[in-house]
DNA sequence: AGGCTATTTCGATGTTCATGGAAATAGGCA
DNA sequence: TGCCTATTTCCATGAACATCGAAATAGCCT
């Protein structure tokens, strides 16, 4: 994990739309759900939806895989536990080397 | 928490100066920072620092207290966990309600 | 092949963002 | 008050983003 991806998928994250969509995957669990399941669920036109969803697997967030017509979203749970462990990550790592009182 | 908030701080992470940023203030700990000093460290122009970090306390992951002529920032750690919590929050909730077959 | 459904790509439009120099402001001190 | 340092606001520019309809593509089934 770096500030490159790390931020790239922050940015993924850091729309509404897409952070909705995120955890609508996330909420579904390791089944996934397909495309059009989730446009449904989420009432938006398919090419914004693919949109995101492009995005979202761009960042390494979301996975895909076909069966059949479908296609089934999966959240990355690894990836995700991987960016919240960067963002706690080092916190206070400098704590008080810049008071030097204590 | 709610999606308007968690999309809105992890947009101010999603980019490569401001989470460089976020995260000095994090390893920085409770004492904080000031603005100057997190100029000189991070070598950037003024204005752009100042702009970056505008988008941080808007956000309301960071918060500024004057000492003086400076003005000392910290990482706000309640909002940062409110945000992790949110991200795993309800993971999986639905988990198998869309299979039906276990 | 032909048709059907699921999903993506293309293209256009308006919006927001990142950057940084120059000028303005805030606070402290003599 | 006048000066000095710290920081912000203003402004302009180029780049990236969000949205969505229409057309294109992918994969299945008969």
């Amino acid at each position: 994990m770096n500030i490159e991806i790390a931020s790239r998928q922050l940015e993924a994250l850091g729309n509404p739309t897409r952070l909705t969509l995120y955890r609508t995957l996330v909420r579904a669990g390791r089944g996934g759900l397909p495309v059009g399941h989730v446009q449904e669920r989420l009432d938006m036109p398919a090419s914004t939806l693919s949109h995101h969803l492009k995005r979202l697997v761009a960042a390494g967030l979301v996975r895909q895989e076909r069966a059949g017509t479908s296609l089934i979203c999966h959240a990355e749970y690894p990836a995700m536990n991987a960016l919240l462990g960067f963002l706690s990550d080092e916190c206070c790592a400098e704590e008080g080397r810049n008071r030097g009182d204590d």
